[in-house]
DNA sequence: TCCCGATGTATCGGCCCGATACATCGCAAC
DNA sequence: GTTGCGATGTATCGGGCCGATACATCGGGA
């Protein structure tokens, strides 16, 4: 999952190592709070390894704002990582519908092309619906076996659980009839000019949603 | 955290692996599905070795709606081991407070003393609380720089966490007031009589909560 | 001047997962 | 009556990811 993150991130502009975890970090801030480097440098030996990436001593040139000359290593997706990457983006497998997977695949929904969009969405719903059902159950069958705090968990879990199927519904809904704003209450609707002119029309990117936001 | 979880139910009473595996995926259901068994019996195997608890093979008599006879291990709690669970209640690291480290130690809250209850707690409120303050930075601040799927899913991300943290809240205004009842909606009251008598009042065991449930 | 915090790269032990391989039992279909 | 399948049950292996740790450089304030 972290591979396809990375891709993803380096697809938009090469990053060295530092950079990247913090990138992670605001991009997945919902999934994982910060991605350890005991995982980032060993995934991006094996990134290399494998090909999708390649590593370049940072040279005088510099143009972010960061400052020294040392060993900084800069990592740039190569012709095979972005095809990888389009696969990873592409193909959902079961890990596809987990908390972290989801989100992952969730947070380059802008990549990915509209039919794959709903299969993930269903996928996951589908998840969460049986997590949903399971927890039913349990708060209905064997609710005397178990303590007040246990049950009061599963309340919780029941809810959130209810609550992202809800979400869900919205998304899938939104996707099948071509896209919905509404954004987030009275909030601007970016007004502001875009500055990507990264990548055009290079594979399969449509059009931004905008679920909902209820209550104020 | 998986250790905590054992030792816990193995305090009910013996188990051997697969129903173990199940018990846990009903009481910590909120948490992980289901523990691996790529997980489970290694770590069983730790727990013996270090003496927290012991096998025997399960003999004739076999109490349980148990079937057959084969190589089935039974898997139980030493004194050793009763001690150390309830070390690891009743400690708090870090680890306490993220998604899976709070969840366990939740659902033995009833095994928990007041005083630890109120700690955990509040340590979690204020990781979520962390969550929740960083996800409204990259909302307000970096809302420009990210494309429409990834702002949703911050979105979502905040929103479970406003809420986690309003429940928090109202677990710890319940805890500090001695607890509350008020079932969930127009339910049971746990009419049934519990059929516990394992152990009495052997370390701390308070009250049961009960917290809430709003909107039905 | 001296040290401290931010930046930056890297490794190690350990937990946990999914895949896989076995073996046994009860039962239903053929 | 046997064949085969699904539930029960134990166990290992490779690999991903984490936290702790170590080390090095740089800018700026005490």
């Amino acid at each position: 999952m972290l591979e396809l993150a990375i891709l993803g991130l380096l697809q938009e502009t090469p990053m060295h190592g530092y950079e990247l975890r913090k990138e992670l970090a605001t991009k997945l801030g919902t999934i994982r709070a910060a991605i350890s480097y005991g995982t980032l440098y060993p995934t991006l030996k094996r990134l290399q390894t494998a090909g999708w990436i390649t590593e370049s001593a940072s040279d005088p040139t510099m143009i972010p704002p960061m400052t020294s000359k040392r060993g900084r290593v800069v990592y740039k997706i190569t012709a095979d990582g972005k095809e990888r990457f389009a696969d990873l983006l592409a193909q959902a497998g079961p890990e596809t519908y987990d908390d972290a997977g989801f989100g992952v695949h969730f947070a380059f929904f802008s990549r990915t092309d509209r039919a794959t969009r709903l299969r993930i969405l269903e996928g996951r719903r589908r998840r969460v619906e049986e997590r949903r059902e399971g927890l039913r159950d349990v708060l209905s069958r064997a609710a005397g076996r178990l303590d007040a705090y246990t049950l009061e968990l599963q309340r919780h879990g029941l809810d959130a659980a209810e609550r992202e199927v809800r979400w869900l519904e919205e998304l899938i809904t939104n996707e099948r009839s071509g896209r919905a704003p509404a954004g987030s209450a009275g909030e601007i609707d970016i007004p502001v000019a875009e500055p990507p002119q990264e990548r055009a029309a290079e594979d399969a990117s449509p059009e931004p949603p905008r679920p909902h936001k209820d209550r104020p």
